[in-house]
DNA sequence: TTTATTTGTTAGACAAGTTTAACAAATACA
DNA sequence: TGTATTTGTTAAACTTGTCTAACAAATAAA
């Protein structure tokens, strides 16, 4: 017989519940079954029995007919995986240079399957990396983007490729 | 009403059972139900279960109480995913460096998920990088270990920095 | 070739998450 | 204040994949 605030893992399902909650109290302050359920693209019955699973575990706060809104472990949850999703985002958008939706679905797939360490490595391989504005690209990743345009590789010792390999787009 | 062979995008599940079956094939030859309920880790019946699952989708032959064979699609399909496994394995062990149990559990997520555009991205990456040994890996990744180690950037201007860098582990 | 062991299948139950249909509460508005 | 409309809930069914228990086929071995 379990007790209370289970620390069983949470589903992928109710991790992107948790997460669309977040997302729509901070965009408008509270959550409502119809926002949810617009959102995460299913049926409002749907919601309700996703809020009564995490209501259960302590995660959400609803009453009948009310607002939900997530506890603070509701909160840490759903901002971890937030966390992951934003860093995924980036890696896949500002390094691979992934078309923004398909990086958002990857993204949303990737961030509820990834082991922590995995998690932390990328984190900190997007942090190494930066890549945030062209400018700030490194040398070798642009190497990349050469390479993914042409399928070979900058020879660095031609310093004509490599002028425009580091100068334009 | 839906005839014979639908082309239906396959759950992970039974992308994970084609995998299974398709190393199995390569190991003995053949594959029965008890090697691949092992493999996957589940009951004798699941697997009798996917295996009609999969015959009706035209992936799998497979005749009572007899041998499961891959079909021609069953193939294919199973060959991307081993593909994608390769590659996620390769990117997360050599790039990240990832501990090999873990990453091994990791590429066996994320080769369901990943779409194709980003699966192509990341092989032309890990291509790209190479990193099969320790040797050709490349100096900018050799930075990446070291930021992982020390949290401080390569400063590239200090020649005994550099050196070390390049040098050693 | 009869018996024992291993392997595979069927049937039935369960869990998670989804849907539709019907209904109930809340809100808007006349 | 009374009626409509919107929003939320309940109940019941379905789907996918799992399991256990009981049974059936195939293989090994006596």
């Amino acid at each position: 017989m379990r007790i209370e605030s289970d620390r069983e893992k949470l589903s992928s399902n109710m991790e992107d519940y948790l997460e669309a909650i977040a997302l729509i109290e901070m965009d408008k302050g509270v959550a409502r079954v119809k926002d949810i359920s617009r959102l995460m693209k299913v049926k409002t019955p749907s919601v309700t029995s996703a809020l009564n699973v995490l209501a259960n575990k302590g995660l959400v706060e609803h009453e009948r007919y009310g607002y939900a809104e997530l506890t603070e472990n509701g909160k840490r949850i759903a901002h971890d995986v937030l966390k992951r999703h934003k860093m995924l985002t980036k890696f896949l958008s500002s390094i691979l240079k992934i078309d923004p939706q398909v990086a958002a679905g990857d993204a949303c797939k990737m961030e509820h399957v990834l082991s922590p360490q995995t998690c932390e490595r990328l984190t900190m391989f997007v942090e190494f990396v930066g890549a945030g504005s062209e400018i700030d690209r490194p040398l070798w990743l642009k190497g990349f983007d050469h390479y993914l345009k042409t399928g070979k590789r900058v020879e660095c010792k031609n310093k004509q490729a490599l002028k425009k390999v580091k100068g334009e787009k």
